[in-house]
DNA sequence: GACCAGGCACATC
DNA sequence: GATGTGCATGGT
């Protein structure tokens, strides 16, 4: 399930320099650009699995990754970092050892979920999940309760790697922050397309791009903090 | 002590 | 369809 490209600096390059022919387009690959030269590449998703990949973007909702991070240690220092041993547990230990992540409740319940959902669908078996067609995938992860347009899509993206492109909070904001969107119109799938429309489709690209604005993001908050809404590097 | 973090579901209008 | 609210911990 590993990459079937090298996704480095070079495949980048190559991949960017067939132009598109937009405004848009050119507007995006030079913001990636500026990313990533000034960040360097991000090599996401911090997991080790696609299961670990996948409980991550639930833990990981509305809470920083550091926390996130706790509750997978504890997770994994008691074996429980797979999805029969999932199924198996109580709701109540669940709860308690993902506690640092926050909403310890309600993400033991969607992660319980998305176990009983890959059993009953995959027999727990991620790697089928590559094998159905993209869209159809999404629909089937949307159809979880507790899985959002995000979390399905940074497990399309992260998990499966399929070229599909996570939009949060901050992509939205740093678009905003650029022009390149209003606040008002930025409804989830209308910002997926701009950049699906108008880059190559392409896993190792979305992953990189995704995780940048992250980056950004942080450091415009760190920067920034607590107005968390100007853009203090220069160009960027 | 206040604010923020790699969302989502549900109730209400 | 749009808006408001509950869910919760840990770092700054």
């Amino acid at each position: 399930m590993r990459q079937q490209q090298p996704c480095n600096e070079k495949y980048l390059k190559t991949l960017t320099s067939q132009s598109r022919g937009s405004t848009t387009s050119e507007k995006l690959i030079e913001l990636f650009w500026n990313l990533y030269n000034y960040f360097g590449p991000q090599y996401w998703w911090p997991g080790q699995s696609p299961f670990e990949i996948a409980i991550g973007a639930i833990l990981t909702q509305n809470t920083n990754w550091q926390n996130v991070e706790k509750a997978i240690t504890n997770l994994k220092s008691h074996g429980l970092l797979s999805h029969k041993a999932i199924l198996e547990i109580p709701h109540g230990q669940l709860a308690q050892l993902i506690r640092p992540a926050g909403y310890f409740n309600v993400k033991a319940k969607r992660i319980k979920n998305f176990v009983n959902f890959i059993e009953e669908e995959f027999q727990g078996d991620m790697q089928e999940m590559t094998l159905v067609d993209t869209t159809q995938m999404r629909q089937k992860l949307l159809s979880v309760n507790g899985i959002g347009p995000e979390t399905a899509d940074s497990i399309l993206l992260y998990a499966l790697e399929k070229p599909v492109f996570v939009v949060d909070t901050y992509t939205v904001r740093i678009l905003a922050r650029h022009d390149m969107i209003y606040l008002e119109e930025a409804q989830y799938h209308l910002v997926q397309d701009l950049f699906m429309e108008n880059l190559p489709m392409d896993t190792c690209l979305f992953n990189e791009y995704h995780a940048l604005f992250v980056r950004l993001g942080k450091e415009m908050c760190k920067r920034t903090r607590p107005i968390c809404n100007s853009c203090p590097l220069n160009g960027l």
